[in-house]
DNA sequence: TATTGTTATACTCTATAACTATA
DNA sequence: TATAGTTATAGAGTATAACAATA
């Protein structure tokens, strides 16, 4: 007896993140960034200094794919990297003032598509909602 | 200032639904199906007759993509296109006796599959998960 | 005129393997 | 031996436009 898409957890997340994609590409659309580019910038703000191997694990995004990321976010002069105080082989991915900045240009229209998702779940909810996904097995 | 990452939902949406498709990919590898295939497989068997574009609809798949799923699906010989009663345009979709069959083959796997990745949310927890998630705003 | 399915196409994303330089 | 970053590559997924048949 096959599960009912409907009541599969799995599914709804996997429409849900779909979805989550989707609108943040749209709003990032006008601003030259994709969604993978922005978590980035967004981890390289928040957390300076993370290595290209830790950002890929945080982020769930392989390793190879961050170098390719960090590229764009590098040539358009929004992180740079920097050389690991002792350990040689790893560079450390870091906001500039134009990431942070862009990131601020930004943040109205990610706050709008977030809202819009949210919809009508109140704020008890939503922070259910989030206490619940963190709890997730993922990977 | 931007948001952190941890506390953004659509962030944890993306990466959990990016988490739960991986994994079902995995399990279903060995059953010679991808996640997407699976998903139409189980609408065509759960409400069969639907046409493409109500698939499409209903798992946020570009009606373009439907076209070549199915006929992924109906070369394996799990589902069959029927014409539709009075509307010569659509093509309704139904799964097959093999294809039920394969559903229960494969049950067991996507079974595992979700009960890792709700790791140690209890029933009352998954239901409000679940509720939570049916009551975004997708697209 | 609008809609369903279809084809073609381009782009993005994902995943793997192999290489280099370091550890 | 193992790890960080990198490159190359192939395959899967996403998105758009255009077309024929039908409504």
């Amino acid at each position: 007896m096959p599960d009912t898409l409907a009541g599969d957890v799995g599914f709804r997340l996997a429409r849900a993140g779909g979805a989550a994609i989707r609108n943040l590409n749209r709003a990032l659309a006008r601003h030259g960034l994709r969604s993978r580019q922005y978590t980035v910038l967004v981890a390289a703000a928040e957390t300076p200094g993370r290595s290209q191997r830790g950002l890929g694990e945080l982020l769930g995004v392989d390793p190879s794919a961050v170098v390719a990321i960090v590229d764009d976010l590098e040539r358009d002069g929004l992180v740079r990297r920097e050389a690991h105080p002792v350990d040689r082989r790893t560079r450390l991915v870091v906001a500039t003032d134009a990431g942070r900045a862009r990131l601020v240009e930004i943040a109205g229209s990610v706050g709008e598509v977030d809202a819009a998702l949210l919809g009508d779940l109140d704020a008890g909810e939503r922070a259910t909602l989030l206490d619940l996904l963190g709890r997730l097995a993922l990977d």
